[in-house]
DNA sequence: AACGATACGGAACGCTGTTCCGTTTTGGCA
DNA sequence: TGCCAAAACGGAACAGCGTTCCGTATCGTT
């Protein structure tokens, strides 16, 4: 979908050699910085690592979001194909609600403030907000309705709403040893059980 | 416990006659544009409802959050006052607990970007993140403990978790009519009821 | 080797919250 | 009443953010 990148071998050449370069530095430099100073670092402190100007990364990630985006994609991607795979290797339909939703509250916790600017309704974080919603949002689905066909749950919970509910649970997960949001979450998905 | 304010009558003198004026002002005008813009709105816009200079602003109160705690003091104080009160003229402890917890949120929701800014992990905003913490996490603990002792729910359960867990159910409510936190809130209070 | 297209670096812009200090207002005291 | 230090005021200035813009350097093709 994107131009550049490639599993291995030699492919997909954007345009030039240094831009594709700078590109490869420009995501690596970003994850690093991403793991110590979290996602919400600034953008001066991504192009400093990297050795780059502020211009060289605005032109390859129009948007802060963008660069995001483009670390996390292959984490979320997989997250979206472990869902089909839990509803097939799980007892039920519910069991494969649980921990997927467990993967993805992994995936949120473990990168300092992802969950946080998730949310944010400023904007330039649209495509950002957008990207989660389009890839994980019809999985989520698929494994609500097998559960509420499966009779294991409510069926009036939208799939959006879960996910948002859960990502906004994520919130602060790091940086607060008091607050456990997977202990939370599963008192969330807890209350999605049919009354009896 | 704070300077200047009063119930009725003339009372309190901080210091100074303006001084009073402009603080009171302020609140005022602080209270409008929180209504309107949000409380994400910017220090100079409240300034310039209120007809004041930014020095003006920050000498009432140091900081940003200072001014929010201020604005709604009153409201949070009633919220903590209504908890004890719910637990005796409710049915069961878990009713008063559902009904207190509606409250906060209802609190939370309608002031635009409350719950936003109140998780926020920036600097600055501890202040504001520890009044609400000291002035409800007891009551809460109080409704938490009442429940439990009656076998209604779960007594693992911390009260400064489940607050901030609903905390963060509660952003971005406004501002996304496919989210309804108020749902989600209810999904996580029912996944507190003790398993059969 | 030369040259047009492409990409680069970083100064500059507009927006935050906050600080600082010269100026104005106030209210008790001669 | 008039004086004047103390108190409060206003807003320019600072630091830090994301983003834009453009002169300059590099690339790869002719």
């Amino acid at each position: 979908m994107n131009d550049s990148d490639n599993g291995a071998g030699h492919a997909a050449p954007s345009k030039r050699k240094d831009a594709r370069r700078n590109k490869a530095t420009l995501l690596d430099a970003a994850a690093a910085v991403f793991v110590t100073s979290g996602v919400e670092a600034p953008v001066r402190d991504i192009a400093a690592k990297a050795g780059v100007g502020l211009g060289t990364i605005y032109r390859h990630f129009p948007t802060r979001a963008d660069l995001i985006i483009a670390v996390y994609q292959h984490q979320v991607d997989a997250c979206a194909v472990a869902g089909p795979a839990l509803l097939e290797t799980s007892p039920t339909p519910h069991a494969a609600l649980g921990q997927w939703i467990n993967l993805f509250v992994d995936f949120l916790v473990t990168k300092h403030g992802l969950a946080t600017v998730l949310q944010s309704d400023n904007t330039g974080f649209d495509t950002l907000h957008a990207y989660f919603l389009d890839r994980l949002v019809p999985v989520c689905t698929q494994l609500l309705d097998a559960a509420a066909v499966a009779g294991e749950i409510r069926s009036d919970i939208d799939a959006y709403e879960l996910m948002r509910g859960v990502g906004n649970l994520c919130i602060g997960a790091d940086s607060d040893p008091r607050y456990d949001a997977r202990r939370m979450v599963e008192l969330l998905i807890a209350g999605l059980r049919r009354p009896h």
